[in-house]
DNA sequence: TTGTAGGCGTTATCAT
DNA sequence: ATGATAACGCCTACAA
């Protein structure tokens, strides 16, 4: 009648073995003989019993959980990230625990905080900026930790897994460059607060600035990543009669909402415009006519970081850093250069 | 020079009191003299001392962690409903343990045996179709569960918090055969595994043959939702000559997809085809010209969920079964009803 | 190959 | 308001 779940004494009874030996079935179980091995595996089937996660972590200092501080989780990005950690955790016996900061640019001590008191045996922390207060306590606790959609060298010197965001940005300005285009818009995330987004923009101000092209405050915009904020967006550069020949995305959702509002003020696409996205989402937008992308292995990310850390713990030294490539898929290199869009 | 972390004990020497006074200035602080509490919270400071889980976990039997088995993970709309989950636990001090069946498909008990090794006080659960064995496995441990994206009623008793796919297919059906078409077409997700896809299905077709309108077999395509399916699909209806003069998407990004092909295939939405999406992303589409849209409250779901556990866990018996309205963002309604368009 | 027993760091109960 | 102490359920030496 009671509803208490089983405990290893229970099922050692069961089995006319130890609570030792049943442990050994579950964790080792090469280490018993055929018969008892059996014998104990069909006493633990029979109860149902599952083992007690935090009497094994208090025993042996191991949760086998891997905690992972992600702002912004609803973007698709992260969450396709997060999948990749997942499926190489779970193959390992891992478990992931997520936190977030309470806000995306806020400290992520007091989410580190919530993991090290779970006992997280390693922590996955999105971007390179984080308090310095923060990387001290995974020292001194000694948890191995990674840094994601961040590279190493850029201002520190942490294990991190990612791509290079500023050489994203110098590709797109270098393609639209070499199609004949000076005049430019851009619409992005806040610049301020958001690193990837910076980023890309400083690379793509890298490259144009080296042939003299022009990305004016005023063709610059920085909102929201979703349909609508792209497609307001480009309603608020018409609005402000900005004159560019190639519109740069910040990411997919923007693009796509840009090219719907382009449509609507009339002008066409490469035609009159050329279109730039970064492709952040797990949803390619490759097919959209004349869309041209930059795509990034989000995906590659998470895995690269479960098998560092599982190397970790098992206490090998994996390679510390990687940085994955970024590929840009044009679609609009026949028409150069364009006429340029007229305003409203 | 010895890092491991403080303990208790450790913290007690300092502040000169009990480990049972420091667990309490920490758990009940209110139950301490000022001075004391003053004292011990100094000395806690000082260690920079965490708590540990799985000690805590042992000794209170309760982790204060909450499992979700969402399979599909990078598919945003869920990534939106966990984040929903996540900041309505974590004000409650819960922790958010994500696990997935191996294949979206497969069976959740092995997640769920993860989870509940894991130690968690509580369950979601995607979906309505899972293994009776894992609501057997809950019941005996008396561990409190949700079903999250669906409906309580839906062929089981089990608490629910989710919207009611079907309504929203008939409200597309309804909504296109009072614009005057009867010729339909519809790319969806595979409604053999997709149950959400399913509902969707069958609801636009109840509503359609109540009036005599077709959905024939060949108009019917299933696809993975992405926007490169979304446009290849409209390449296959094409391709196969269906005629249509609606166009009812699966998701957003299908939607979107389907738009971009069917401007490349000349065909002017509204005016040649309506299209209509359900809205699952974060990124509503509502901007995008004449995309009209069923909109779902993703977020809300983890929210109401989260709460209805909190509430749960505290001991009190709250509502066990919420269906969240879903709404219908119009943006075809004048052109009604079509020419319909001409094969390739 | 298997059994035994000493922790692991808290919380909760019971005194005081 | 605070202290002492017995669980909590397992792992892991170590012994047999």
């Amino acid at each position: 009648m009671t509803p208490r779940a089983p405990s290893l004494q229970e099922v050692a009874a069961l089995a006319g073995v130890s609570t030792g030996t049943v442990s050994r079935a579950l964790s080792r179980p090469e280490l018993l003989a055929e018969g008892t091995r059996t014998r104990v595996l069909a006493a633990v089937d029979r109860l149902g019993y599952v083992r007690h996660g935090a009497a094994r972590a208090l025993a042996s200092r191991r949760t086998r959980t891997i905690g992972a501080v992600i702002p912004r989780l609803g973007a698709s990005m992260f969450a396709t990230t997060i999948r990749g950690l997942q499926r190489v955790l779970e193959a390992d016996g891992y478990t992931l625990l997520l936190a977030h900061p309470a806000d995306p640019s806020a400290s992520s001590l007091p989410a580190v905080t919530t993991l090290l008191e779970r006992g997280v045996d390693a922590v996955v922390l999105l971007g390179r900026t984080h308090d310095p207060a923060l990387f001290e306590r995974l020292r001194v606790r000694e948890v191995p930790y990674v840094l994601i959609w961040a590279l190493a060298g850029e201002a520190s010197a942490h294990p991190a897994i990612g791509f290079d965001n500023r050489r994203a940005g110098r590709l797109v300005g270098d393609h639209l460059v070499a199609l004949g285009h000076r005049r430019f818009a851009m619409i992005s995330a806040p610049t301020q607060e958001n690193e990837r987004a910076r980023d890309r923009f400083l690379g793509l101000v890298e490259s144009l600035t080296s042939v003299g092209a022009h990305l004016p405050a005023a063709a610059r915009l920085e909102t929201q990543y979703g349909y609508r904020e792209g497609a307001e967006a480009v309603d608020a550069l018409v609005a402000r009669d900005v004159r560019f020949t190639a519109l740069v995305c910040g990411n997919d959702y923007l693009a796509v909402g840009a090219l719907a509002a382009l449509a609507r003020h009339g002008w066409r696409v490469p035609h009159d415009v050329s279109v730039v996205g970064f492709n952040d989402s797990e949803f390619a937008p490759y097919t959209i006519p004349a869309l041209t992308t930059v795509r990034f292995p989000i995906e590659a990310i998470g895995e690269r970081a479960a098998s560092y850390l599982v190397e970790r713990l098992r206490g090998n030294a994996p390679i510390a850093s990687v940085e994955l490539p970024v590929e840009l898929i044009v679609r609009d290199s026949t028409a150069t250069p364009r006429r340029g869009p007229l305003p409203r």
